[in-house]
DNA sequence: TCACTATTTCGACAAACGTCTATTCAGGGG
DNA sequence: CCCCTGAATAGACGTTTGTCGAAATAGTGA
Protein backbone atom coordinates (compact mmCIF):
# COMPACT_ATOMS: atom_id res chain seq x y z
CA UNK A 1 0.00 0.00 0.00
CA UNK A 2 0.84 3.57 0.14
CA UNK A 3 1.77 3.53 -4.02
CA UNK A 4 -1.05 5.02 -5.29
CA UNK A 5 0.62 8.66 -5.61
CA UNK A 6 1.17 9.98 -8.67
CA UNK A 7 0.25 13.73 -8.51
CA UNK A 8 1.74 16.69 -7.04
CA UNK A 9 0.44 19.20 -4.98
CA UNK A 10 0.33 22.81 -3.64
CA UNK A 11 0.05 21.86 0.29
CA UNK A 12 -1.13 25.36 1.87
CA UNK A 13 -4.33 25.84 -0.63
CA UNK A 14 -7.43 23.60 0.51
CA UNK A 15 -10.73 23.50 0.52
CA UNK A 16 -13.75 24.60 2.73
CA UNK A 17 -13.99 21.24 4.41
CA UNK A 18 -10.75 22.34 6.22
CA UNK A 19 -12.64 25.22 7.58
CA UNK A 20 -14.73 24.11 9.89
CA UNK A 21 -14.51 20.83 12.14
CA UNK A 22 -18.07 18.74 10.35
CA UNK A 23 -18.83 17.11 13.40
CA UNK A 24 -20.86 13.90 13.61
CA UNK A 25 -24.25 15.53 12.69
CA UNK A 26 -23.41 17.60 9.89
CA UNK A 27 -21.22 14.76 8.17
CA UNK A 28 -24.81 12.58 8.34
CA UNK A 29 -26.59 15.89 6.92
CA UNK A 30 -24.61 16.30 4.43
CA UNK A 31 -22.82 12.84 3.26
CA UNK A 32 -26.20 11.87 1.70
CA UNK A 33 -25.79 14.79 -0.97
CA UNK A 34 -22.75 13.16 -2.12
CA UNK A 35 -23.77 10.15 -1.89
CA UNK A 36 -26.58 10.64 -4.37
CA UNK A 37 -24.04 11.57 -7.04
CA UNK A 38 -21.72 8.70 -6.09
CA UNK A 39 -23.70 6.82 -9.03
CA UNK A 40 -22.98 7.56 -12.53
CA UNK A 41 -26.76 7.30 -13.51
CA UNK A 42 -27.66 9.82 -11.19
CA UNK A 43 -24.46 12.15 -11.44
CA UNK A 44 -25.70 11.93 -15.71
CA UNK A 45 -29.16 12.70 -14.85
CA UNK A 46 -28.42 15.97 -12.76
CA UNK A 47 -26.14 16.88 -15.39
CA UNK A 48 -28.77 16.35 -17.66
CA UNK A 49 -30.91 18.34 -15.55
CA UNK A 50 -28.57 21.21 -14.75
CA UNK A 51 -27.88 21.60 -18.65
CA UNK A 52 -31.16 23.38 -18.80
CA UNK A 53 -33.99 24.82 -16.81
CA UNK A 54 -36.02 21.97 -16.64
CA UNK A 55 -36.28 18.50 -17.99
CA UNK A 56 -39.10 16.30 -18.60
CA UNK A 57 -38.60 12.36 -16.81
CA UNK A 58 -39.13 11.30 -20.17
CA UNK A 59 -36.60 13.50 -22.21
CA UNK A 60 -34.33 11.57 -19.69
CA UNK A 61 -35.39 8.24 -19.58
CA UNK A 62 -34.85 8.15 -23.42
CA UNK A 63 -31.13 8.72 -22.92
CA UNK A 64 -30.24 5.63 -20.70
CA UNK A 65 -30.49 2.20 -21.88
CA UNK A 66 -32.39 1.40 -18.58
CA UNK A 67 -36.01 0.91 -17.50
CA UNK A 68 -38.16 3.41 -16.78
CA UNK A 69 -38.83 2.85 -13.14
CA UNK A 70 -35.13 2.95 -12.39
CA UNK A 71 -34.87 6.27 -13.68
CA UNK A 72 -37.32 7.06 -11.48
CA UNK A 73 -35.95 5.42 -8.74
CA UNK A 74 -32.51 7.59 -9.07
CA UNK A 75 -35.15 10.67 -9.79
CA UNK A 76 -36.30 10.05 -5.96
CA UNK A 77 -32.39 9.54 -4.57
CA UNK A 78 -31.89 12.93 -6.37
CA UNK A 79 -35.14 14.23 -5.12
CA UNK A 80 -34.76 13.55 -0.92
CA UNK A 81 -31.32 14.60 -1.10
CA UNK A 82 -32.05 18.17 -2.05
CA UNK A 83 -30.52 18.32 -5.26
CA UNK A 84 -33.15 18.50 -7.45
CA UNK A 85 -37.00 19.30 -7.15
CA UNK A 86 -39.82 18.29 -9.65
CA UNK A 87 -43.11 19.30 -10.64
CA UNK A 88 -45.84 18.02 -12.25
CA UNK A 89 -47.90 19.54 -15.50
CA UNK A 90 -50.22 17.21 -17.07
CA UNK A 91 -48.96 14.21 -17.97
CA UNK A 92 -45.40 14.87 -17.69
CA UNK A 93 -43.15 15.58 -14.60
CA UNK A 94 -40.40 17.71 -15.11
CA UNK A 95 -37.64 18.26 -13.19
CA UNK A 96 -34.84 21.13 -12.23
CA UNK A 97 -31.61 21.31 -10.54
CA UNK A 98 -31.37 23.30 -6.83
CA UNK A 99 -28.78 25.36 -7.63
CA UNK A 100 -27.88 26.59 -4.25
CA UNK A 101 -27.70 22.70 -2.89
CA UNK A 102 -25.04 22.12 -5.50
CA UNK A 103 -23.43 25.19 -4.58
CA UNK A 104 -22.72 24.55 -0.96
CA UNK A 105 -21.71 21.24 -1.96
CA UNK A 106 -19.47 22.98 -4.25
CA UNK A 107 -17.87 25.09 -1.01
CA UNK A 108 -16.88 22.51 0.87
CA UNK A 109 -14.87 21.11 -1.56
CA UNK A 110 -13.70 24.50 -3.86
CA UNK A 111 -10.11 25.57 -2.79
CA UNK A 112 -10.42 29.41 -1.57
CA UNK B 1 -44.68 13.35 -4.91
CA UNK B 2 -43.65 16.53 -6.05
CA UNK B 3 -44.14 17.86 -2.39
CA UNK B 4 -40.73 17.85 -1.49
CA UNK B 5 -40.02 21.75 -2.54
CA UNK B 6 -39.09 24.18 -0.08
CA UNK B 7 -36.79 26.40 -1.12
CA UNK B 8 -37.05 29.43 -3.83
CA UNK B 9 -33.54 29.36 -6.19
CA UNK B 10 -32.93 31.85 -8.52
CA UNK B 11 -32.88 30.21 -12.44
CA UNK B 12 -30.31 31.33 -14.28
CA UNK B 13 -27.25 30.46 -12.88
CA UNK B 14 -26.14 26.97 -12.96
CA UNK B 15 -22.83 24.51 -11.85
CA UNK B 16 -20.38 23.23 -13.73
CA UNK B 17 -21.82 20.03 -14.46
CA UNK B 18 -24.44 22.12 -16.86
CA UNK B 19 -21.55 23.13 -19.09
CA UNK B 20 -20.10 19.77 -20.48
CA UNK B 21 -22.43 17.33 -21.48
CA UNK B 22 -20.81 14.24 -19.06
CA UNK B 23 -20.99 10.73 -21.36
CA UNK B 24 -21.51 7.33 -19.62
CA UNK B 25 -17.83 6.93 -19.49
CA UNK B 26 -17.22 10.45 -17.70
CA UNK B 27 -20.04 9.56 -15.19
CA UNK B 28 -18.26 6.34 -14.38
CA UNK B 29 -14.73 8.34 -13.79
CA UNK B 30 -16.15 10.78 -11.71
CA UNK B 31 -19.40 9.15 -9.36
CA UNK B 32 -16.61 7.40 -7.18
CA UNK B 33 -15.28 10.30 -5.79
CA UNK B 34 -18.30 12.03 -4.87
CA UNK B 35 -19.39 7.78 -3.74
CA UNK B 36 -16.23 8.10 -1.60
CA UNK B 37 -17.55 11.13 -0.10
CA UNK B 38 -21.14 10.11 0.52
CA UNK B 39 -20.74 8.29 3.57
CA UNK B 40 -20.44 10.40 6.80
CA UNK B 41 -17.39 8.86 8.37
CA UNK B 42 -15.46 9.25 4.98
CA UNK B 43 -16.46 12.71 4.96
CA UNK B 44 -15.73 13.32 8.70
CA UNK B 45 -12.12 11.88 7.38
CA UNK B 46 -11.69 13.63 4.40
CA UNK B 47 -12.71 17.59 7.02
CA UNK B 48 -10.12 15.85 9.52
CA UNK B 49 -7.20 15.33 6.89
CA UNK B 50 -7.97 18.64 4.77
CA UNK B 51 -7.40 20.28 8.44
CA UNK B 52 -3.95 19.79 8.57
CA UNK B 53 -1.27 19.21 6.26
CA UNK B 54 -1.06 15.69 6.94
CA UNK B 55 -2.74 13.48 10.04
CA UNK B 56 -1.54 10.01 11.62
CA UNK B 57 -3.99 7.35 11.04
CA UNK B 58 -3.36 7.09 15.06
CA UNK B 59 -5.18 10.38 15.38
CA UNK B 60 -7.75 10.01 12.98
CA UNK B 61 -9.24 6.56 15.05
CA UNK B 62 -9.39 8.10 17.77
CA UNK B 63 -11.98 10.54 17.13
CA UNK B 64 -14.37 7.32 16.04
CA UNK B 65 -15.98 4.81 18.26
CA UNK B 66 -15.40 2.50 15.33
CA UNK B 67 -12.97 -0.21 15.09
CA UNK B 68 -9.25 0.25 13.33
CA UNK B 69 -10.25 -2.19 10.51
CA UNK B 70 -12.96 -0.21 9.99
CA UNK B 71 -10.84 3.32 9.47
CA UNK B 72 -8.54 1.81 7.35
CA UNK B 73 -11.33 0.41 5.44
CA UNK B 74 -12.45 3.74 5.02
CA UNK B 75 -9.15 5.51 4.12
CA UNK B 76 -8.69 2.97 1.71
CA UNK B 77 -11.83 4.27 -0.28
CA UNK B 78 -10.57 7.87 -0.40
CA UNK B 79 -7.13 6.95 -1.29
CA UNK B 80 -8.56 4.83 -4.32
CA UNK B 81 -10.86 7.59 -4.91
CA UNK B 82 -7.64 9.38 -5.22
CA UNK B 83 -8.85 12.03 -2.60
CA UNK B 84 -6.10 11.34 -0.13
CA UNK B 85 -2.66 9.90 -0.38
CA UNK B 86 -0.43 8.19 2.72
CA UNK B 87 2.69 8.27 3.48
CA UNK B 88 4.74 6.15 5.99
CA UNK B 89 7.22 7.40 7.87
CA UNK B 90 8.65 4.48 10.84
CA UNK B 91 5.58 2.88 12.57
CA UNK B 92 3.31 5.55 11.82
CA UNK B 93 1.07 6.25 8.57
CA UNK B 94 -0.01 9.74 7.75
CA UNK B 95 -2.52 10.84 5.33
CA UNK B 96 -2.46 14.32 3.24
CA UNK B 97 -5.45 15.68 1.17
CA UNK B 98 -4.74 15.97 -3.01
CA UNK B 99 -6.49 19.18 -3.39
CA UNK B 100 -6.95 19.18 -7.05
CA UNK B 101 -8.65 16.04 -6.81
CA UNK B 102 -11.05 17.86 -4.47
CA UNK B 103 -10.93 21.15 -6.25
CA UNK B 104 -12.25 19.56 -9.50
CA UNK B 105 -14.91 18.12 -8.10
CA UNK B 106 -16.06 21.16 -6.80
CA UNK B 107 -15.90 23.10 -10.16
CA UNK B 108 -18.35 20.63 -11.06
CA UNK B 109 -20.93 22.18 -8.59
CA UNK B 110 -19.81 25.08 -8.05
CA UNK B 111 -22.19 27.86 -9.39
CA UNK B 112 -20.40 30.23 -11.87
C1' DT C 1 -66.95 6.05 -18.62
C1' DC C 2 -63.15 3.89 -20.89
C1' DA C 3 -58.82 3.59 -23.06
C1' DC C 4 -54.27 5.34 -23.41
C1' DT C 5 -49.84 7.43 -21.85
C1' DA C 6 -46.41 9.07 -18.40
C1' DT C 7 -44.69 8.23 -14.08
C1' DT C 8 -44.34 6.15 -9.60
C1' DT C 9 -44.72 2.38 -6.29
C1' DC C 10 -44.23 -2.49 -4.99
C1' DG C 11 -41.83 -6.79 -4.43
C1' DA C 12 -38.06 -9.58 -5.53
C1' DC C 13 -33.21 -10.64 -6.02
C1' DA C 14 -28.19 -10.43 -6.76
C1' DA C 15 -24.35 -7.40 -5.90
C1' DA C 16 -22.07 -4.08 -3.17
C1' DC C 17 -21.30 -2.02 1.37
C1' DG C 18 -20.09 -1.18 6.38
C1' DT C 19 -18.79 -3.33 10.23
C1' DC C 20 -16.57 -6.64 13.12
C1' DT C 21 -12.88 -10.17 14.84
C1' DA C 22 -8.84 -12.67 13.83
C1' DT C 23 -4.72 -12.55 11.43
C1' DT C 24 -0.79 -10.63 9.01
C1' DC C 25 2.62 -7.14 7.82
C1' DA C 26 6.14 -3.35 8.98
C1' DG C 27 9.13 -1.02 12.14
C1' DG C 28 11.48 -0.08 16.58
C1' DG C 29 13.65 -1.25 20.79
C1' DG C 30 15.05 -4.30 24.31
C1' DC D 1 16.29 -12.36 17.92
C1' DC D 2 11.87 -11.71 20.08
C1' DC D 3 8.27 -8.88 21.55
C1' DC D 4 5.48 -4.83 21.21
C1' DT D 5 2.79 -1.37 18.64
C1' DG D 6 0.53 0.82 14.51
C1' DA D 7 -1.76 -0.26 10.44
C1' DA D 8 -3.56 -3.18 6.71
C1' DT D 9 -5.70 -7.49 5.00
C1' DA D 10 -8.84 -11.53 5.10
C1' DG D 11 -13.08 -13.49 5.91
C1' DA D 12 -17.74 -13.40 7.75
C1' DC D 13 -22.28 -11.42 8.31
C1' DG D 14 -26.32 -8.45 8.20
C1' DT D 15 -27.92 -4.25 5.60
C1' DT D 16 -28.38 -1.36 1.76
C1' DT D 17 -28.41 -0.62 -3.15
C1' DG D 18 -29.45 -0.99 -8.18
C1' DT D 19 -32.12 -3.25 -11.19
C1' DC D 20 -36.12 -5.41 -13.10
C1' DG D 21 -41.19 -6.70 -14.23
C1' DA D 22 -45.81 -6.15 -12.59
C1' DA D 23 -49.10 -3.27 -10.69
C1' DA D 24 -50.88 1.20 -9.21
C1' DT D 25 -51.60 6.26 -9.81
C1' DA D 26 -52.41 10.65 -12.38
C1' DG D 27 -53.93 13.01 -16.17
C1' DT D 28 -55.91 13.51 -21.17
C1' DG D 29 -59.18 12.98 -24.33
C1' DA D 30 -62.72 10.40 -27.08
Amino acid sequence: MCQDRDVQTDRDACCGLARQPLDSAGAERIAPMFKALGDPVRLRLAALIASDDEVCVCDLTSQFTLSGPTISHHLRVLREAGLVECERRGTWVYYRIRPEALGSLGALLQVG
